[in-house]
RNA sequence: UGGGGAAUAGUAUAAUGGUAGUACGACGGGUUCUGGUCCCGUUAGUCUAGGUUCGAGUCCUAGUUCCCCAGCCA
């Protein structure tokens, strides 16, 4: 009997789904496990993110699981508060390890006992040599290193200097652990790696149980050894430790086989990714912190107002290759708008007042009007907007000389304003300065909710605000944190930070529905872009951030000169 | 003069020897009570040189360019 229909048109698979595709049909193996694994060192971002989408997604995807573990081998810089916050950031970009929390520190007895199973088979030994003796006899790119003159101290010497240092009876630098690989590879990861260095530090879990650590050779692939992990994708700079990894694995006593991929890490314009940057982003204060919305940290977006769907949108398109790459900020900003504008609520928000009084409307009086909350989703529904005889529109929506392409409001001109009326500016009222303070307006009752009866258009349709119930905001308005797409990356990094990467606005006037934004959601300022309510803000003056405004072909015609044209 | 990796429109990514496709961007137009959305269109690409083949982005040879590696960081 033939199949009707045809096959499903196969999605297009990146080289890793593929590879995990292979294993699973050759058989070898049977379920799919990956891991995620931050050092608790620094906060996410959203280079984290496109991992994490990895390896959470290719385990959902093949009904595998993905573990969380914290790669915790270095006590001197790792600290607790950026667990819990990594925990977090991982949670809200919507993944969950469910039971599969682990921290390599948590693997540090099995760690001790393969370093001594090392050192028993002859494939280990303590080194005497101080870090600089080791860094001059390890050779250089292209020159061989050379033995160190205690690779071949006795098993029982060895198993005898390891066991004190871990007693704690040597200073840091004194003696380290290395695995006997060979002096003479071309791969420096193979000379004699150091696998064990004494630190006396308190770890963050272990406390001051321990005063030697594994490196991170000598503590990841035996990690996912230990937690069953299947495919251990990781970043092109570790393709070169793979040799390494491989070795360790095969001459250890292992309850699994691991195997590592490299894909390449995510690079973006205008901003930069590296954690050594971000910190110094943070801490010279450049930033106002972690989670300033300017940062391309997870925290940083979360403030912003970027959504986490947007997020996984955006790592999904950004795709999964060995080739470097630098994707450009307006696809990050492309997914925020086009999820954004399917779910955000519709709100009236004048960020630069101009005041307009409606001379024909009686004083003293309101109404309110009737307006969508979200024309892309009706279930939205409705809310009713007040309106009165003093109003506020944006400034840059009048123009008593107005250039040819000006639709808007202008003297003589009439225009609408949104789920209102049809309004004509009569006068133009300007202070000592000639600077314009207050416009003088009729409007017609007759276009009551926006459309005349007589069937008369007009071009332009404005935001507003009624003056008397208008709620005072802050809004801060930003740009990118570099002004360069590729911000050099020396020491003179900081020279590129845009100056004008954040814009406070303040008297802002919001509709009286915006002070109840809960902090974190994020609402279209109609004509204006999304902007999430921030924690800063408060119900009498809210404060929000411009998440990404919306795309604004006025603004481009202005900058091209064609305006008038 | 070592080892590893990568080269497809401006950017990113498909095409697994058989019509070089998609998305973002840019540009133009239509619709519109958001100069938004939506719709339509235009733009623009296989690093180079040879070879194999009826046919090459894909295979072979030789180059070129770019990225990573000399932490007791990860």
């Amino acid at each position: 009997m033939s199949e009707a229909h045809a096959p499903e048109a196969e999605a297009s698979r990146d080289f890793i789904r593929e590879v995990i595709t292979q294993d699973l049909k050759s058989g070898k193996t049977d379920t799919l496990v990956t891991r995620f694994p931050p050092e608790p060192n620094g906060y996410l971002h959203i280079g984290h993110a496109k991992s994490m989408c990895l390896n959470f997604g290719v385990a959902g995807e093949f009904g595998g699981h993905c573990n969380l573990r914290f790669d915790d081998t270095n006590p001197t810089k790792e600290e607790h508060e950026y667990i819990e916050a990594i925990k977090r950031d991982v949670s809200w970009l919507g993944f969950d390890w469910g039971e599969h929390l682990y921290f390599a520190s948590g693997h540090f007895e099995t760690l001790y006992k393969w370093a001594e199973h090392l050192i028993v088979n002859g494939l280990a030994f303590v080194d005497d040599q101080t870090a600089e003796e080791i860094r001059e006899t390890r050779g250089t790119l292209t020159a061989p290193g050379t033995n160190s003159p205690f690779r071949d101290r006795s098993v029982e010497e060895n198993l005898d200097l390891f066991r004190r240092m871990r007693s704690g009876e040597f200073a840091e630098g004194v003696r380290v652990l290395r695995a006997k690989v060979d002096m003479a590879s071309g791969n420096i990861n193979m000379r004699d790696p150091v696998i064990y260095r004494v630190l006396h530090a308190s770890h963050p879990r272990t406390g001051d149980t321990w005063c030697i650590y594994p490196t991170y050779d000598f503590a990841h692939g035996q990690s996912d050894a230990i937690e069953g992990v299947t495919h251990s994708l990781c970043t092109l700079e570790f393709a070169d430790h793979r040799p390494l990894y491989d070795w360790l694995i095969e001459n250890l006593p292992v309850p699994s086989v691991p195997r590592q991929y490299e894909f390449s890490r995510l690079n973006l314009t205008h901003t930069v990714l590296s954690k050594r940057r971000l910190i110094q982003l943070v801490e010279e204060g450049h930033v106002n912190g972690w989670d300033d919305p300017r940062m391309p940290s997870l925290c940083g977006l979360r403030r912003r107002g970027f959504p986490p769907a947007a997020v996984r949108d955006f790592a999904q398109r950004v795709g999964i290759t060995k080739s470097d790459n630098v994707i450009e900020m307006a696809l990050l900003e492309h997914c925020a708008r086009e999820l954004l504008n399917k779910i955000s609520l519709r709100r009236s928000a004048v960020l630069r007042p101009l005041k307009v009084v409606i001379e024909n409307y009686p004083e003293g009086e309101s109404e309110l009007l009737e307006a969508v909350n979200n024309p892309e989703d009706e279930g939205a529904g409705q809310r009713q907007v007040p309106f009165s005889r003093e109003l506020y529109i944006e400034r840059e929506d009048f123009m008593e000389e107005p250039p040819k392409k000006f639709f808007r409001l202008a003297p003589g001109r009439e225009v609408r304003l949104r789920y209102a009326f049809f309004i004509t500016c009569t006068d133009v009222i300007k202070d000592e300065n000639g600077e314009v303070t207050e416009l003088r307006c009729t409007y017609d009752p007759e276009t009551r909710g926006g459309d005349a009866p007589d069937g008369r258009k007009v071009k332009g349709t404005l935001h507003w605000v009624s003056a008397a119930h208008a709620v005072e905001a802050e809004v801060r308005l930003y740009e990118h944190l570099f002004t360069e797409a590729e911000p050099s990356l020396g020491a003179d990094f900081l020279d590129g930070i845009n100056p004008e990467s954040i814009e406070v606005l303040e008297g802002c006037m919001l509709e009286p529905a915006l002070a109840e934004t809960p902090v974190g959601e994020t609402v279209q300022f109609e004509r204006q872009g999304y902007f999430a309510a921030d924690p800063d803000g408060t119900p009498d003056r809210p404060v929000f951030n411009r998440t990404v405004g919306l795309r604004n072909t006025w603004a481009k015609l202005q900058a091209s000169g064609q305006a008038n044209t």
